[in-house]
DNA sequence: GTTTGAAATTTGTTATAACACATTTCTTGG
DNA sequence: CCAAGAAATGTGTTATAACAAATTTCAAAC
């Protein structure tokens, strides 16, 4: 055994081979899906579809269903089945407090560790968000902009924050995909990542905490006009 | 149709008949017992023992498992077992960050809807954890505690605020019980909690706040204490 | 006694099938 | 043509069993 030990030592191998379940592939698929907009708001989601789909049985997808679930990422319909939930003004208002403050505190903390390195790679994801926009490219957009706010929010260390945060970022994905089909983003955003990176130049994480904080209001505002128009 | 509709409206049904199936009933006994001190971190917690001290088959515990694992309420152990995970000092220390962050908000938030009946109730749950301190009572100090916190909280009307704080708390109850097996509360959380009504009486959300992230300071400062000690 | 290796046990995972319940569809009677 | 009821379909849920992989136990050899 100590032979292999050692020649193992000396192999290359990937981080870890980390085995994957039907059950978590199903929920990243999922997860996934409901970012990318592949599901609207009010649609329903059947285990026996997803697993046909898939191509697995209806274990793991009732697993995976089931977990969307308790976080209230999916919802309860009629005769048990699951179902994207329609967002309310309500409930827009709701998970902008919780980003306010989740957002908030994870951008502040994390702006200490982002070195001359970092954010000159901030400022090319925000480039490429900029390009995306002139290509009216909506779906881009939306993956370069996630992009930008988990670069920042990673830099924190804080894992279960930035898992808290993705949480609540999937309650609000289906229904951004639903409301912008069509491109329909203000360009003040790019003012607020702009601000956001000045100021990280500068050293002032209260100020990057700022620039987020505006950026969100800005997109609450505007999701609130756009559900007010449906 | 018509007259049965009629007849049931008269009727005072409970809420709801609100048919948990066995998955739930799983889940929601593991978090009580979680919360409650049943499990001790470290310990591992295998499908097939939590299915037959329940009685019900792996698929159900399974589940149920799967989900708390997803929270991070559970971590997987060797050979995929789910462990009660131990706490951190760095652990403590982000979990914090995020109840601050939280618990802050929600705790100004629920101020403005606290009237004079719910904080005189508010200060009878005190007197009751008081009375439990004075008895060396932990387990109750500690759901007496709980039920002073989520009272607050609830008050702001925002319930994906409230489960994703008791997801938190989730995190730090098995070690909370394992960490004060005797009584150690200070008793500087009392005064705390006398500050958070005062400031409810005078109707001063900021200070009810203030009082909050204090009172969650002492805690973390106990908590990281008593796990240098061990 | 210690170590080695194989057998036995325990583990999570998932496919299948059966169940109860709701929904839908179709048929039958007026 | 419409209404009513029954049959068929679709639904989530869960028990069971089989599988692979890891762990533990145990016995045999040195």
């Amino acid at each position: 055994m100590d032979e292999e030990v050692t020649a193992a030592g000396s192999l290359d191998l990937a981080p870890v081979p980390r085995y994957d379940t039907l059950t978590d592939r199903t929920y990243q698929q999922l997860r996934s899906g409901l970012m990318a907009g592949s599901f609207h708001p009010g649609q329903k989601l059947t285990i026996r579809k997803i697993a046909a789909v898939l191509g697995i049985s209806a274990t793991p997808a009732h697993t995976a269903m089931s977990r969307l679930v308790s976080e209230q990422v999916l919802e309860w319909g009629p005769n048990r089945s699951a179902v994207v939930p329609k967002l309310t003004a309500d409930k827009v208002r709701e998970l902008y407090v919780i980003r306010l403050a989740l957002e908030g505190t994870a951008a502040e903390l994390g702006a200490p560790h982002f070195d001359a390195d970092a954010t000159d790679a901030l400022e090319r994801t925000q480039l490429a968000l900029v390009a995306a926009m002139d290509r009216d490219d909506y779906k881009q957009v939306l993956l370069e902009n996630e992009e930008f706010h988990f670069a920042l929010y990673r830099a924190a260390g804080m894992p279960m924050l930035t898992q808290m945060i993705q949480s609540v970022w999937l309650k609000l994905g289906p229904s951004l995909n639903f409301l912008y089909p069509a491109y329909s983003h203000s360009r003040k955003g790019v003012h607020h990542h702009t601000m956001a990176i000045k100021a990280l130049r500068a050293g002032d994480p209260a100020a990057v905490r700022a620039a987020i904080e505006s950026d969100l209001r800005d997109g609450r505002a505007e999701l609130l006009r756009a559900l007010a128009g449906h």
